[in-house]
DNA sequence: TATTGTTATACTCTATAACTATA
DNA sequence: TATAGTTATAGAGTATAACAATA
């Protein structure tokens, strides 16, 4: 009950502004990943997920993290990718419930296709237009949100329907 | 051909920060003004703007601007929000191919049920961590970087297809 | 002819619930 | 019983192209 429930004027020019960058960056990125390599967003982040895991691969639960809130989406998109050949699907060995996903050769090949139109987007949408020193504030100020909402799990503007496990991910629940 | 083909890792680390920050406040918002508003996120921003609009009216064009890409998706959504009785359409006297969309009086109240949780959301997950200083420093660069955008329309990563026109919007063309 | 908007249609994506199988 | 994942299904949203009407 201490802070006041309006925004100042400054926060609201912020958030304005921080959301019409991020539709329109988004809006490119997008149409850059369908055009080049006929990828979603989502289906762009899970390649890319896998890109960094070591030997390119994990389990389904893993690799949905912050990129699909629903299990049978990201099965979905598991399943599209499959069928593309950019991703291989099979049970693991330590635990017969999981799924490994594993990024395929044709996966990594359609990943460096779609990187350097991704930079150069992202270089002249979001970069272009500012000096070393903005650049150095906005990673400052962006690092730190990122973390605060890495410490402090959103409740869904509620605060109901915790669980109380440490397990990796429970999707939404 | 004057600037480097990669990132540099605090351009990196600044863009990443970014998109997690941007798609989690993105999906909180989305699910706040679900529940709360029974809105997607682009019903929001159309019946913000018109609430902005003097008199609560647009012309279809005028209301699509940053928000919808395609005319058949704005169609679809003022027919949406007309069928809840949150805005009326009718022919512009002006200009009989035109069609005015107006707010009414139940869309405004949605506007005013859902702004305090839309606001507690924001301010939760963006400024909850940020002293004014740092909302002072993110809103000096976004506001640049959104200027840089309006003044450099995007060209989608490629560079063709543009019209010479100066017409307020032709969606995506 | 250009502009404004709608319609028809197809497609992508997401979420919920019921289900199977393993731990 | 809890966890991992799939399937069935339904619904929301988007885009393209063809269309009608007005300027």
């Amino acid at each position: 009950m201490s802070r006041p429930a309006q925004l100042s004027q400054l926060e609201l020019s912020a958030y304005f502004a921080f959301t019409e960058v991020s539709s329109l960056l988004r809006h490119e990125v997008e149409k850059q990943l369908r055009d080049v390599g006929k990828l979603s967003y989502v289906q762009f982040q899970l390649l890319a997920r896998l890109g960094d895991a070591s030997g390119g691969s994990l389990r389904m639960t893993d690799l949905a993290d912050g990129v699909v809130y629903s299990r049978s989406g990201l099965t979905y998109q598991a399943q599209t990718l499959e069928e593309r050949g950019l991703v291989t699907r099979a049970p693991s060995p330590d635990d017969e419930r999981s799924t490994m996903v594993t990024l395929t050769d044709a996966g990594r090949a359609v990943l460096a296709e779609v990187f350097p139109g991704h930079i150069a987007v992202v270089r002249g949408l979001l970069f272009e237009s500012l000096d070393e020193g903005d650049v150095g504030v906005l990673e400052r100020v962006m690092t730190r949100v990122s973390g605060h909402l890495r410490a402090n799990p959103p409740r869904s503007a509620g605060g109901r329907k915790r669980k109380s496990g440490t397990s990796s991910h429970d999707f939404t629940g």
